[in-house]
DNA sequence: TTAAATTCCTGTAAGC
DNA sequence: TGCTTACAGGAATTTA
């Protein structure tokens, strides 16, 4: 699953070998992909601009275009199962290859996702928030302006669990099932507690194990656990270091008793009854 | 306003 | 072996 640390890293492998590129041509294959504007516009909008940063806002990568004004961008959400690559002309077509963009090198950047919970989007962040193709994101968590204090505040008003409100985007940017788990986890804070419940201390803890554990997961360049690959379809090696993701039933590394599985939020949440309060 | 439920989608794995 | 079924989840949308 493509969280924070997965787009983090494709947004940077990518930066040095698109910064200065210009798009020659883009052909969309699966037209319901791109949800901004329509697919016909999108492409032909797309041909002929340079492409002047990279960058990750949350979940999205934002790739700035050439231009007068406000910068154009062109959004790339990965959803679950999306890979956004570069790759030399004459490589292979693999299956469920949505988008393909052409660089001025021969090079092409694809788009390939089996279960199409991606998009693709172009055009300004104010016009794509108006038209409500782009949402509102909370602070990135990763930012040293974000604060325990921060944290606090947004979490001490609402009565929904501790985790669901980690997974709500406009809380805090990037983070999804994989790191709600770990960071609720290594704070020891138990992931169905009401967040309001929670004291300004197990707060800390939890901004302290958030912050930790995405910037370890950039190291790392990302978690593998489903089908995520870099830009270069290499795999990440967070997974190693996951101690309750996808461990249900497993002892817990810490007192050894086993993790309970439950359903919150409408997802599978793994966690230790004991070392969880 | 907030929270929970529903929907989309297909590869994978479990069960018979 | 081959078929059916359940499950995985980000986020937009709907319902309460």
């Amino acid at each position: 699953m493509p969280e924070l640390p997965e787009v983090e890293t494709v947004a940077a492998d990518l930066r040095p070998h698109l910064v200065g590129r210009t798009v020659a041509c883009c052909e969309v294959r699966f037209p319901t992909i791109v949800r901004h504007p329509e697919p016909e516009r999108f492409a032909a909008l797309l041909a002929g601009r340079r492409i002047e940063a990279v960058a990750r806002r949350g979940k999205y990568i934002l790739h700035h275009l050439d231009g007068p004004g406000e910068p154009t961008l062109l959004v790339v959400h990965l959803g679950m199962t999306g890979q956004w690559r570069c790759v030399p002309p004459g490589t292979p077509e693999p299956d469920h290859l949505h988008a393909v963009l052409v660089l001025d090198d021969g090079r092409q950047l694809r788009y390939r996702d089996p279960r199409r919970f991606g998009r693709l989007l172009l055009g300004t962040e104010s016009e794509l928030v108006a038209a409500r193709k782009l949402p509102r994101l909370g602070p990135e968590p990763v930012d040293p302006a974000f604060t325990a204090a921060d944290l606090y505040r947004r979490l001490h008003a609402r009565r929904a669990p501790v985790k669901a409100l980690l997974l709500d985007q406009l809380v805090v940017a990037g983070v999804g099932n994989i790191y709600a788990d770990e960071s609720c986890f290594r704070a020891r804070v138990r992931p169905d507690r009401p967040a309001n419940s929670l004291s300004r201390r197990a707060v800390g803890r939890l901004h302290e194990a958030l912050a930790a554990l995405l910037e370890e997961a950039i190291t790392n360049r990302g978690s593998s656990v489903d089908s995520y690959r870099d830009a270069w379809g290499e795999l990440g090696q967070e997974q190693e270091f996951l101690q309750v993701y996808g461990r249900g039933g497993e002892p817990c590394l810490r007192c050894g008793r086993p993790l309970a599985v439950v359903r919150l939020a409408g997802r599978t949440t793994v966690y230790c009854r004991r070392c969880q309060r």
